[in-house]
DNA sequence: GTGGTCTAGACCACA
DNA sequence: GTGGTCTAGACCACC
């Protein structure tokens, strides 16, 4: 999987990479249980420092996306805490982006298709184990 | 309009401060040449420092949100500048939403349907003047 | 002569009225000893204070575009003062241009063609009286 | 790089500052890629505060002159993006300028040379990164 | 009365 | 050690 990281941009390098991953599991570039490079290699890999990868993994594990095995290294978790109710947080970020598609002036239904152009990416699965 | 700001959130002040003023916009509890409160007169009201409203309003206004009128402070815009194309960072916000939304077992289809009752909340309308 | 205002412009009022006064002259649609507008008739055509217009009549006054006489009102100053030397003012403002004009890419001879064009545009003399 | 701010201009610190990092660039005083002092350090240097030294990159970081990155502080960007079209700021404000120095009695030809001396100067060349 | 600018000094997130 | 954020309080330009 690729992850390209953004030296000058606004957003925390640890929290690109938080996000990169959690979009690599989300479209199936990472399948359920795939192990993830070492903290040592992927810092090396994308030259910033281990602290930063270290930070991005920790997050993740916190959230509930990988778990972290001493033994084996970091690997996907196999499935993900369904939330029955949307987090207050997605909705309320969902509804700052929909604020400003709509100033913007895209109507309701160019959204939903963009939505689904998106969503026809998203081919996670969690795992039969 | 109501503004509840979070002290001890991540998110800056000034940022949640742009981000509730947008959403107000879009919602229309704040209607397009509006005239917004003064810089002194907000910041008295949340209790926050004049300097931190002032960045707010001078984000929104190099956004094009509002119109800072040396005669009678800020206004919302009259009409926003409409983009063909949605921002690619629109769409990459939205995919990280989508990525984070599909992971938690939420479907299209209730993604959808959430989307539907945000969209109804809003009823910005550019002004006719 | 048409003089437009932007309220919402960094550019203080009085400026931009004394700046388009000043191009107008340049110009020739206000020739040498051409009587300008009253404050009063100009600032109720303009929809603004008159201490405004007061402000920029008094700056061009002062800088000598103008001559103000008690009994006839303002009009534009026979002659001007010709400075031998380009002022410092004139170069650093042309400076600054010039630097933008660099890193954006666009070449002497460009910048030399967009001076040629204005310039055909500029048809002041000063009066014969 | 030296540079040298008027306390008593009407022209703000901050846009004094920017300026004259836009100039620098653009002669080559301050190479493509170069480092620019930290924001304490040039605000030390300057005896001004570090708010308005921050105020001054935020702005050029925004117009693209620099990069700022957060493991190694500000530098000059790369390559600008280059306008196909001069802006029609700087038609306005070269406009301007004409103006006031055909009526101080500036003629074509010498305007040109003014501006061919000042080009001479500017030595602005992309990274090769 | 409005926003714009500046200061001195502080704390925090990031790497 | 870097930039980012925030505060309290001040002064100024503009209208």
């Amino acid at each position: 999987m690729l992850i390209s990281l953004q030296l000058d941009s606004e957003t925390p390098l640890y929290e690109q990479l938080r996000n990169q991953i959690v979009i690599g599991i989300a479209t199936g570039e990472l399948a359920a249980q795939e192990k993830l490079p070492t903290v040592r290699q992927l810092a090396d890999d994308l030259g910033i420092n281990t602290m930063t990868v270290n930070k991005a993994y920790s997050i993740l594990k916190q959230e509930g996306y990988i778990v972290i095995d001493r033994r084996h290294g970091a690997k996907v978790s196999p499935r993900m805490p369904e939330d029955a109710e949307p987090s207050a947080q997605l909705e309320a970020q969902l509804q700052l982006i929909i604020a400003q598609a709509t100033i913007q002036g895209m109507d309701q239904s160019r959204f939903q298709m963009l939505c689904s152009q998106i969503f026809s990416r998203m081919t996670y699965r969690p795992s039969n184990v």
